[in-house]
DNA sequence: TGCAATTAGATTGTACACAAGATAATATAC
DNA sequence: GTATATTATCTTGTGTACAATCTAATTGCA
């Protein structure tokens, strides 16, 4: 009876939970491969859409990283102290920040490239469990919007 | 030639990252429905152990959540703060500290009792689709522990 | 043109996460 | 039985996350 009406509140039957803790549980196995780089995970996953754009608005990396100014100002000004970026006012529209990528952090890039290999070693799931993994993460993250 | 050398570098091509999103998220979408109680997720999911166990150590409390002392102390703390639980030292071995739910944080069940429905509107996925995602999730969560 | 609305970014404040180190209590070895 | 190791928790410091607020620049429209 009891069980019955609480049920939805147990831990176990959370989907959130598994998502909030597996998240937490991997960016943790990522801190060894990114402590040799000098980089949170974060700051990786940062540098990887920097690495792919060469030059991008602050805006725009808040959108592909679904993070906002407060957390991604203070980030980029450390990964311009560590001297893979830098910051500049786009001279088009003062109110734009253009972060670009110095040749530090497209050296970077080269020691990053063993990165992602090590990190799947670490994953106990075959390729069509990722695959399937993907494509409902993405679900959620895309679908979720309009409520 | 440049792009599959560094394909594995892409944002798009990381498991990682839509995990990290996707939960982010999903907090996000917890946040209106947490703040009539007065609770953030991560004192969500704890009282959710507290309201199941009733009594639970800050260690055994930490196993269930992967989440450390640095990180439940301050949040029991704040726990304690609103009323929700008492923390006392063990009796039978001091280095234990016991947090026991309180009346109050028992009627904070009550109302939290609609959260888990109001939430899984908010998701759109199938029945069969959380459940896949609910095992994969798992999966990984409790794999990776041997590397 | 001129001003209200919008936009991009920075700042502030709160709350995690978590590594590293400290402290006190208990268990273990000898 | 005592020295040593282990254990549980707390504390400190760093780095996110993110809401809310602020500022400055740009856009839109009357």
């Amino acid at each position: 009876m009891e069980q019955d009406h609480y049920a939805g509140l147990l831990l176990e039957n959370q989907l959130c939970f598994p998502l909030y803790a597996a998240s937490r549980e991997i960016i943790r196995l990522y801190r060894p491969y990114l402590e040799a780089l000098d980089l949170t995970y974060t700051q990786y996953i940062t540098m990887m859409v920097i690495w792919e754009e060469r030059e991008i608005s602050v805006k725009q990396l808040g959108g592909r990283l679904y993070l906002d100014s407060g957390t991604l100002t203070p980030l980029l000004k450390s990964l311009e102290a560590k001297g893979y970026v830098t910051r500049t006012r786009s001279e088009a529209d003062e109110r734009v920040v253009l972060v670009r990528l110095t040749d530090t952090g497209l050296a970077l890039r080269e020691r990053a490239l063993s990165v992602p290999a090590g990190m799947r070693a670490c994953l106990r799931l075959t390729d069509a469990e990722a695959a399937t993994l993907y494509k409902l993460l993405y679900k959620l993250l895309t679908s979720e919007t309009g409520n």
